[in-house]
DNA sequence: CTAAATTAATACTTTATATATATTAATTAT
DNA sequence: ATAATTAATATATATAAAGTATTAATTTAG
């Protein structure tokens, strides 16, 4: 038995006239005859009571064509499925992020990811960029978007944003007044406010870098684990900070931010995914942040 | 695509080895790959990832084989329903049956046929010997069990019993204390119980005639509606009665049951059904009556 | 580190069978 | 009575499934 059979079968049965299903079925009438012929045999029950004239279904044969149609649905269904499913357009996706990119980016992308592929159930876990590595290679999560990237083979990185460092003042501060951009070296006796190293490594390296270059080592005031308490702290007037230029945005009413001059450092933002991971729902993930998501922020 | 692709895919699926799952569907490797293959270009979709060396499934894959088991499921099932239906062994049958039969030969019937198809739902109509005829035409039952059988095209009639009647007798009755049969004739003074002409004409027409023959018109007592009435009159003493022999086990306490010297007339019981009715559940219980039911009997 | 074994794929051949054509027997409608 | 329509039959053709032999790549064992 093949499924050409039951197509057949569903056909006559549909049709009951072996001549009218053969033309719906595009074929000669005989072999439609012998096909469901042979589906009789192989079941060992007439389908249909035919006479020279007439053809009808026997009891039999109703039973089997509701069955039959269940069966050809849920093939076509499951079909469809597998389809979408490689299409990328069900699924599920589990997403790392860093804390900064949840002001501006993430949103973003999220917004526009559920609205084209409204059936793919999306799971978003905010860590650090080493615990997303992590994560990453435990499969816990399939796509982490973070700010370190590192030369690997298991794991791909693609930067899909950079943004300069701005420095971050308090309201009073003296030098909130200039319109110009900064010389870093300005901020030697400053205090600064800073993420730790453990929270965001590259951050910390950069602005201690950043500094070194111009000639001086920070004073570090404070430290904490999310770079919005920074803000808050700068706000509070207990330092100044340097922090990525999408942080603009947030305090805006207490802070001030100002350009660096000639800043030579960049915060990268990256997406990264395991090498080998196939999965459509995850490359079109990724082929969606490259195509539309990129343009639209930069 | 056919029921083989999905088969195959089963079968490699299961066996992530394209050497074994050939193997076990007894055919060579090659055209199992090539089967595959066709699928999943069909399916536009890539089910399985092979390097040179391993086969595993990818997430459609997955899914798919799912689907497909369920499928396969399904149609197995289908085919095991519709030759059950075609065996006889599952389905519905409305059996008519006239009153004289509740007492001894239908249950007998009944009882062996649940034992042998007890997936089949028997519903059971009292109904007098026409309106089954008339049922039988309207489809309302598929099966009757009456007592007139007539000649005719569209419908078949077999008779499973034959009996003779016996007088039934007051316990007081001057004729109760006879042992040998008794000549009709003796009766042609005594009033008679018999069930109405209405409600089975068959029996009415018997006994006239059989009366007649002997030289006697019966003096008609009380008529009634079922043959069971007629015996609580008789237990009465209202009269007495002709009925059939298998009406003897029924109160034997107060009514005394004589055999007819040289009886001429039987009650017939026939078991009919439409010509043209096909249904294997008709066919199985007209079987099982013949086969089994009247060996019993008699 | 080489040789044997095992894998899936490729090229080609054979076989099976699905379909098509032509025709027939039976039935119905005009 | 005749034409038209039905499903079935006989036969031929075309498609494609399965088989055979082989290969390339990879792993395992000696």
């Amino acid at each position: 038995m093949e499924l050409r059979h039951l197509k057949y079968f569903k056909t006559v049965a549909e049709e009951l006239h072996f001549g009218r299903a053969a033309r719906r079925l595009k074929m000669a009438q005989p072999p439609l005859s012998l096909q469901i012929r042979q589906l009789e045999e192989e079941m060992g029950v007439l389908l249909f009571h035919r006479t020279k004239r007439n053809v009808e279904l026997s009891e039999e044969g109703k039973v089997f064509l509701e069955k039959v149609n269940q069966i050809l649905e849920n093939l076509d269904e499951a079909i469809e499925t597998v389809r979408r499913l490689n299409r990328g357009e069900v699924g599920e996706i589990a997403v790392g992020f860093i804390a900064t990119v949840a002001y501006g980016i993430l949103p973003t992308i999220i917004k526009h990811y559920r609205h084209k592929y409204p059936e793919v159930h999306v799971e978003l876990k905010q860590l650090t960029s080493a615990e997303q590595l992590k994560a990453l290679k435990e499969e816990t999560i399939q796509i982490a978007i973070l700010s370190e990237p590192t030369d690997s083979e298991e794991i791909n990185f693609e930067v899909i944003r950079k943004e300069p460092f701005v420095i971050a003042l308090p309201k009073e501060h003296p030098l909130a007044t200039e319109t110009s951009p900064i010389e870093l070296i300005r901020l030697a006796n400053e205090p600064f406010i800073i993420t730790g190293r453990k929270a965001n490594q590259n951050h910390y390296d950069m602005v201690i870098n950043s500094c070194y270059q111009e000639g001086f080592s920070p004073i570090i005031k404070q430290e904490t684990e999310e770079m919005f308490t920074v803000l808050s702290l700068v706000a509070a007037g207990i330092g100044i900070a340097l922090v990525p230029s999408s942080m603009q945005l947030l305090l805006q009413n207490d802070v001030v931010y100002r350009n660096i001059k000639d800043c030579k450092f960049n915060t990268v933002t990256a997406i990264a995914w395991i090498s080998e991971n196939r999965s459509p729902v995850v490359h079109t993930f990724i082929k969606l942040v490259r195509d539309s998501v990129i343009p639209i922020l930069s």
